[in-house]
DNA sequence: TTTGTTAATTCAAAATTGCAACTAACTGGA
DNA sequence: TCCAGTTAGTTGCAATTTTGAATTAACAAA
């Protein structure tokens, strides 16, 4: 009797779809690929799980977006995971995917090692990483309707305006100021620092505010939206 | 010199969360576990991915939950992945897993296989069952506030009070009868079925509904809720 | 001191929601 | 046959919430 085929493990990997905001437009961070398949070509920061060394896939995410991006994000969430025989040349792979979100000046000492594209104008990419990128931004913008998830964009300590213009941006939409500052106020996420305010412009100063220790890894969300 | 030591590869696994609503309280169901680990434990249907014969680990779900349970759920989705070295006795896996909702009447022919249990009285699970399955009730509640989701744990055709205690069911709350209306009106999700009256009562016969066709995979969301 | 510009608040109009009362349509029993 | 009981579905209005224009505040520059 003959031994059964032996199949091929399944392959194991993380990818993190790192997005920033940079001139009004949400941007995806690719980094050109050291290896094949794809070797040169742009892609997702991702890579193999390390069952070794990481202590789950959360970390894996973490490792690969330190290691082939330079980057650490406070904020790092559970996209979705992708899956099949074909998405991958190498054989049937499971891909846990990681959605990280930074302000641009976090990305500014990784300039040399990522190259940032505005995510409505992706170029051609490996495996299926543009179905992977639309997914993150679908659910980025959604998540923006009711939550404060918008805030790892903007670069603490920062003013309301600049957070309107922010969500703004992501949402595509202009937002009634008063709205937006009753619906930042409930979600209750932020506070003053005290004494700060924006000066130097020809104008009343704004004031500074910063996150809620509370809210720095997790979300504030509001029933109604906005 | 030494070959390196050969890491044990990843475990790939697909769970499935299957959930309805019996005696107004979410049930899983749970199946008796066949092998070891945790042989004879009830536990979420689970296995192997099956890199020969699955399309991609939502085709996998399906087979599962045909396999383990015999139930197949129209409405199939992935609600997150759970990895690790420790949450399988086994080794470092990586467990895909997905939501199911049904109405009770689907799970009648499957009654010998699955244990139907009130999602608030859990027993002590294998592997991480249990933070699995309340991270999956917490999601079903969360998307009940806004969405359509509700709709699947409703046998076809069904009226628009007993799709209001689904509602009331799930939520853990009366809602308002004319607000419900004006919701799910909103919503656009559902059709009259021409004709169709639930008759028998000793009182109004009430008209019977059924699912659009465009909402019967995908979900209708209300900007504000309920 | 005046002008221009942006920050932040006020208040009334508009939209949404919740409630109670009402009408509708059936069964079953007097 | 008709009346009581029960649930389905609608109507109109009061209460609440949301919205945005108008207003006030605070600064720099000229």
């Amino acid at each position: 009797m003959k031994d059964a085929p032996v199949s091929p493990p399944i392959i194991c990997t993380v990818d993190v779809v790192l997005l920033t905001l940079q001139q009004g437009s949400l941007r995806v961070a690719l980094v050109r690929r050291e290896r094949a398949p794809f070797a040169d070509a742009l892609a997702l920061p991702g890579g193999y799980i390390h069952a070794q060394d990481d202590a789950d896939a959360q970390a894996s995410a973490a490792r690969v977006l330190s290691d082939k991006a330079g980057v650490q994000s406070p904020y790092l969430e559970q996209l979705a995971t992708f899956s099949g025989p074909v998405r991958d040349p190498r054989g049937w792979s499971v891909a846990v995917v990681y959605c990280a979100l930074v302000p641009p000046e976090v990305l500014a000492p990784a300039a040399d090692r990522v190259t940032l594209v505005d995510v409505s104008a992706l170029p051609p990419l490996p495996f299926d990483h543009r179905q992977i990128i639309d997914t993150a931004v679908q659910r980025v913008r959604s998540k923006s309707q009711y939550s404060s998830l918008p805030v790892h964009l903007c670069a603490e300590p920062f003013t309301l305006p600049q957070l309107q213009a922010v969500y703004e941006a992501v949402l595509g939409e202009a937002i009634n100021k008063v709205s937006f500052r009753r619906k930042v106020d409930e979600l209750a996420m932020l506070e003053a620092v005290p004494g700060a305010l924006q000066t130097g412009g020809a104008h009343r100063p704004a004031q500074l505010y910063r996150v809620r220790a509370a809210f720095r890894q997790r979300l504030s969300l509001s029933a109604r939206g906005l």
